[in-house]
DNA sequence: GGTGAAAGGTCATTAAG
DNA sequence: CTTAATGACCTTTCACC
């Protein structure tokens, strides 16, 4: 259950150059064209790779703030339907259920400050939720990206292999 | 510098579909194939679309912990420096510059919570941080996601056209 | 390995701001 | 007048059998 050299390869080469046919991508690491299409298909249904949608980047849509905001909700039954509420929110982008002083953060973004304030507002006005603390990203100095990780794992299994 | 309602839907109808062609979204959409191609180049280097990147699953290569750091750090000549080293950790998968109470917020990642204190670890050793603070995120209800946000830009430019 | 089908480019025409 | 959409044509390239 997880990848080799030639599939971090390919996941590299893929996220380099996206629009790259299978042809192409057997070219450039040398293999048959089968053979990155059988990778490719396996990567895809052990769920590795989850999907080659367009990354879309909500600064360039004028939202230029993000902030993270933490919530304490009411603790009925499960977190589920705060977050289900949450979700019909577009500024959030991302929930998660955590450990800590607060049960739920998530990534939000606005146009401006004030924007923000808006938002706050619409969340902090969603059933279940009592409390809400923000904290804004002024830069993302390291954008997201698991590269990094996708070439360290064949690197580990090489010095202990399974 | 903002989006109408076809590239929206072109941008959802990627999303959805991303192994569509050009033509067949020219299909979909009811307009010329040149049309949707214009329009993809025109969000590309205006920067809405960043990519095509294959979009990877962090948990399917075995890192099934996502934990949020908060770090304090010796303020000196800029963050940079120390954003910079936790970007050659693999499992940094996100850095943050923040307002509040801590410096830096890190997104990480880790196969084990015993891994997380290896990671958190090396994270510590990184010259410059001062401090740490974790917190494992225990599910994600809401898993990052655009599309709201993008199916919404196209509804407020009509309620108030610039 | 061959074949049908797209991608990707150019162009003239037309429409709309 | 500028900008965009359209349909037509062409060549190269790829996906699929």
């Amino acid at each position: 259950m997880t990848i080799d050299e030639l599939d971090a390869r390919l996941i590299t080469l893929l996220t380099e150059e996206p629009r790259l046919g299978m042809l192409e991508c057997s070219r450039r690491l040398g293999v048959a064209r089968g053979t990155v299409q059988a990778r490719l298909d396996r990567l895809i249904d052990r769920g590795v790779i989850t999907g080659f949608g367009p990354d879309v980047s909500p600064a360039a849509l004028g939202y230029h703030v993000t902030a993270f905001v933490s919530l304490e909700i009411r603790q009925v039954a499960g977190h589920d339907p705060v977050a289900h509420r949450l979700a019909r929110i577009p500024e959030v982008l991302e929930v998660h259920t955590i450990t800590g002083g607060s049960d739920l953060l998530c990534r939000v973004v606005a146009r401006t400050n004030s924007d923000l304030q808006r938002v706050i507002d619409v969340i902090v006005d969603v059933q279940g939720v009592l409390r809400t603390n923000s904290i804004i990203a002024l830069d993302t100095p390291v954008p997201y990206r698991v590269l990094p990780l996708v070439a360290d794992v064949p690197r580990q299994e090489g010095r202990r292999p399974s």
